[in-house]
DNA sequence: CGTCGTTTTGACCGCCTTCAACTATTGTGG
DNA sequence: CCACAATAGTTGAAGGCGGTCAAAACGACG
C-alpha cells in the first residue's frame, strides 16, 4: 500500500476541488459528453453502464465510497460510458489537466492512482468471468459476496449487514440478467437462508455458503495493496 | 494522442529490456507466481485468462502487436490472471521498478502508459456487454468486428483479409460459449455469406452486415487517441 | 500410418427469457 | 389525509437459445 508523506498530503489539499451532490438516479457524466474532469465517490454507490437498444442496459462497475468511477476523462478521448448514481452520491471533482500537472511533480500521486486503476480493471475482469461462464444463482451470489467484501474494506458493514440501495434491477443490470429472473434468484437465496435483502438493506447469514455458490475468491480484489489507498486524497481534499 | 520528443526516446531506448520468444499455447505469466515484469507484445497474439474449475477457462483480453497485456505487476500485487501465448509471440520485457523510476523521470512515459491502461479497461467493459447482453451470433460477430479493427490500427489487415491463429476453442473462452456452439455460429456467419474463416486465416466479406449483427461501434477503443502509441516504446526499445 | 487437436454433426434437455398480470411500496399533489 | 401515479417486487405459463453428451470427420505432423 502506498503512503504519503506529509508534504505530498498537503500539496495535494492545495488542489483545487470542487464537491458534486447527486440524486439517486440522476446522471453524473453522459457517455459523448466532452469532459475534462477526474471524479473520487466520498458518499453513495454510482455505476458506469452503457445504455443498449430495446431500452436494455450493461452496469459494468459500481463505484463505492473511496473508488475513481472515471479514471481520466479528457476531451480528445470521448467518453463511452455513462456515469449514473445508484443512490445519493457526493463525490470530489478536480480537473484532469490539474491532477496530471500534480502526478509531474509529485509522482507518487500518480502511482497512487495507478495502483487504484489496476484493482478496478481486475475488478472488472473478474465481471467479464462473471456474466461469461456463472450460472444465475452464482452470479448473484458473486456480485453479492465482492460488494459486501468492498463495503466492508470501507467500514460500511457490520457483522454482515450493510445498507444496500441497490434494486433487483440494479442487479439484473449488472448480472446480465432479467429483472424477473434476479426476483426468483433472490428469492431461491432468501429460501436457503442465506440472506436476508429487502427494504434498503442487506444482512449475510451465511457467508460461505454464499461465497461457494459464487466461487468467490477476493484475490482480484487486491485489497491488501489498495485498500483505503484513496481515502489518503478523499481525507486530503475533504 | 502524445508524441515523445527524441530526447524522451533515446532515454527509453536505454532502459533495459529483455526480449521474450514463446510458442502457442505456452504459458507466459502464471497467477499466483510473484512477478515484477511489464510486458509489451511485438509479434504475435497473447491472451489472459483465468481457469475455472471444471476445466473451463474464460479469456478476458486478446493481446495484439503493441499491447501491454499485463499493465504492471509488483510482487505486493499478486497476479490473478494467467497469460497465454494464442500464438506464437515474441514480448519486450521490462523491470517494473525501473520502469517506474522512468516514469518519474520522464513524466510522459507514464500519461502514454495510462493512456493505453484507459483504452484496456474501455475493452474490458465492452467485453463486459458483450458477454452479458448480446446473443451468440452477435458476441462472435462483435468479438471479430473488434479484432479486425484492432489489427487494421496495426497495419495486419489487408483488404480485410488477416492472419487469424485464434480456434474455435478461443473463440469460446473469449465469449462464454461452448466450442460446439461456436462452430454452429461460425456456420451461420459462413452461410449468410459474411466472412471465410479458415486455415487461420480471416477474411470478412461485409463488414456493414457483421458490425450490425454485433452493434459494433468503435468508439470504446479511442483509436484516434491510442493508435499507435505504444509503437514508440515497441520502436525504441526494439 | 497412427496420434492428437480441431472442426463438425445430431438428439435431447434445461436454464433463462418473454409476455402478461398482479401486488406492495413509495411519493406527490389536491 | 387520501387519491393517484410511479417504482419495486412478485407470480405463472410457454417457448427458445444455448448447453450437454456422444461420436464422427478432418487435418497436421511425427
Amino acid at each position: 500500500m502506498i503512503q504519503l508523506s506529509d508534504g505530498e498530503r498537503t500539496a495535494l489539499a492545495a488542489l483545487p476541488t470542487r464537491m458534486i451532490s447527486v440524486s439517486a438516479g440522476q446522471v453524473i457524466l453522459r457517455a459523448g459528453v466532452p469532459s475534462s474532469t477526474w471524479l473520487l465517490v466520498l458518499k453513495g454507490i454510482a455505476s458506469t453502464s452503457k445504455d443498449l437498444e430495446g431500452g436494455k442496459r450493461q452496469i459494468m462497475a459500481f463505484h463505492l465510497p473511496g473508488d475513481m468511477p472515471v479514471l481520466m476523462s479528457t476531451p480528445d478521448r470521448e467518453l463511452d460510458i455513462d456515469l449514473v448514481a445508484v443512490s445519493a452520491c457526493s463525490l470530489a471533482s478536480m480537473d484532469t489537466v490539474e491532477l496530471v500537472e500534480a502526478c509531474r511533480s509529485i509522482p507518487r500521486i500518480g502511482e497512487l492512482l495507478w495502483e487504484c486503476a489496476l484493482t478496478m480493471t481486475s475488478i472488472q475482469r473478474e465481471w467479464i468471468v462473471n456474466v461469461g461462464h456463472r450460472t444465475a444463482v452464482g452470479r448473484l451470489a458473486h456480485l453479492l459476496c465482492e460488494l459486501v467484501t468492498r463495503l466492508e474494506a470501507v467500514g460500511l458493514v457490520q457483522d454482515k449487514a450493510c445498507d444496500f440501495p441497490l434494486t433487483q434491477v440494479h442487479l439484473s443490470q449488472a448480472t446480465g440478467l432479467t429483472r424477473i429472473h434476479v426476483n426468483r434468484v433472490c428469492q431461491e437465496l432468501r429460501k436457503r437462508g442465506l440472506l436476508t435483502l429487502e427494504a434498503g438493506r442487506l444482512i449475510l447469514h451465511d457467508w460461505e455458503g454464499l461465497a461457494q455458490l459464487g466461487q468467490f475468491d477476493p484475490t482480484y480484489l487486491h485489497l491488501p495493496a489498495t485498500r483505503g489507498t484513496l481515502a489518503w486524497i478523499g481525507d486530503a481534499v475533504a
